[in-house]
DNA sequence: ATCATATGTACATTATATTGGACATTGACG
DNA sequence: CGTCAATGTCCAATATAATGTACATATGAT
């Protein structure tokens, strides 16, 4: 995550960093692997690794899978993650807005929001007519890359937003660069209209909307999307906004459920 | 966790131990909480609990929520735990499985697994009477307590088992001790019956009927449960574990899903 | 047989993380 | 006003965690 490159070299990783950056790169890979594998690809001390993995192993974080010594995310991430939905309620509200959006439009739906410094999908419902989608549900993307990451980051100073996107992520798919000052003119046109609208350039063929999904700090908090074929989006253009304006304004009217005093 | 008397007193805590009873102790608690009454109910030093804290936000960990400070199991929990659920996807089919329990049998059925050395309810379908369950979802509850505790340890042996469960997890509700000794007899029952029947120990009007979903390893990673009134219970006996058993076998008929190569 | 690579373990060293305690601030309450 | 409790920050001391290195084993290629 923030570790692409640590720091200053030559300076030990706090265990705790080190761990959750094992974590990270498991939930990246989506697969099990084994401690010699993660020390090497993520270029820390095997025995660092060994070490915590270990710990990890003990807490339920880690679990044994896949055979071979291999490690994966263990059963304690999902019960804390069930926790953190089941406070912040918004699992049930969203699977209806998508599914509506999804009648609506026929189009594909999804849900995004930031996982630190990164965009990703956090649901998404298929369209009619599926084709090739080309992000998954939990990967992690460039914020530049998407629709979505202009609304997402529309609260920021320009200052604020380039410090916080990783300078790397400007580059695009295709190998292109784009241009910092372009991305920003983006975003604060994005948070004028309320909504931001743009084909695809992460492929050839979509076009993508997005809307921001207001929280308490009065920024957004998420996006409702929808990704189009190109043709079907431009004609459908005004009716897909006010459907997407409509659900995330349901979606935001309420506060993100404070903590219910026990 | 297995922090309740920490190892021998005058030792130092190591970082990660600390952090992951700090999140198992927000998903306790059920509600955000300031870092200093964190410190003061785990009982922690202070100037540990705030610098842990810190990292833990620094990570999307932790989030603050709630206002006045107080921190809350963060978003990134969340990616984590649907990773996890991604890969050993079980959903879906566990979702169906409750489904069509309840409608088969109009009772309240769960789907339940350990975390750590406790018991906790993963998933949850009302029944048709809603009568007030005892325990919500994802609830740490002592393994003793519960139908479903005896199926969930009886791969292990005796000893094993009594090293397992903290020894005050064996104090019920109503004050009084269970043997250990009757405690383990009843495993042993529910290992060669392949299922654990009986009048709720937590309250006085259910029965409670568990049945083993069977994992990679050849014993128990989770169980099914129905939670009855008493009378109807034993009325419907034969037929409910059935249900069960045919439920929990197509659960645990193929492997949890091992890790797709890439 | 010999070498190279991948994997896991063991241990001493030292940089540093955890901790206790001092300090500052706030609000409640008499 | 003074006092007490709750809360957050800062910092030095030292127990220890992160690391580099050496070692052990297995596997496969030459």
């Amino acid at each position: 995550m923030d570790a692409v490159l640590d720091e200053a070299a030559g300076k030990r990783a706090r265990g705790l960093d080190r761990a959750f950056e094992i974590l990270d790169f498991l939930r990246e890979k989506r697969q099990a692997l084994k401690p010699n594998e993660i020390a090497a690809q993520i270029g820390a001390p095997r025995s660092s690794v060994y070490e915590l993995v270990n710990l990890l192993l003990r807490n339920g974080i880690l679990e044994f899978t896949g055979g071979e010594g291999r490690v994966y995310l263990g059963r304690k991430l999902y019960f804390l993650g069930a926790a953190y939905e089941n406070h912040f309620d918004f699992t049930r509200e969203c699977e209806a807005a998508l599914e509506r959006l999804a009648d609506e439009t026929r189009e594909t739906a999804q849900f995004c929001m930031l996982d630190g410094n990164k965009y990703t999908v956090v649901r998404m419902r298929e369209g009619a007519r599926p084709f090739r989608i080309s992000t998954d549900v939990g990967q992690s993307v460039p914020i530049p890359w998407t629709a979505s990451g202009r609304v997402l980051v529309s609260h920021m100073t320009d200052a604020e937003i380039l410090a916080f996107i990783p300078p790397q992520d400007f580059q695009l798919p295709s190998g292109e660069w784009l241009d910092p000052a372009t991305f920003l003119a983006e975003v604060r046109a994005a948070e004028g209209d309320g909504h931001f609208t743009f084909n695809s350039i992460v492929d050839s063929f979509t076009h993508c909307f997005a809307v921001p999904v207001m929280g308490d700090a009065g920024h957004a908090v998420a996006t409702l999307c929808l990704v189009a074929p190109r043709a079907d989006g431009l004609a459908n253009r005004e009716q897909y906004l006010a459907c997407l304006k409509d659900a995330a304004r349901r979606l935001g009217g309420h506060a993100p459920a404070q903590a219910k005093r026990a």
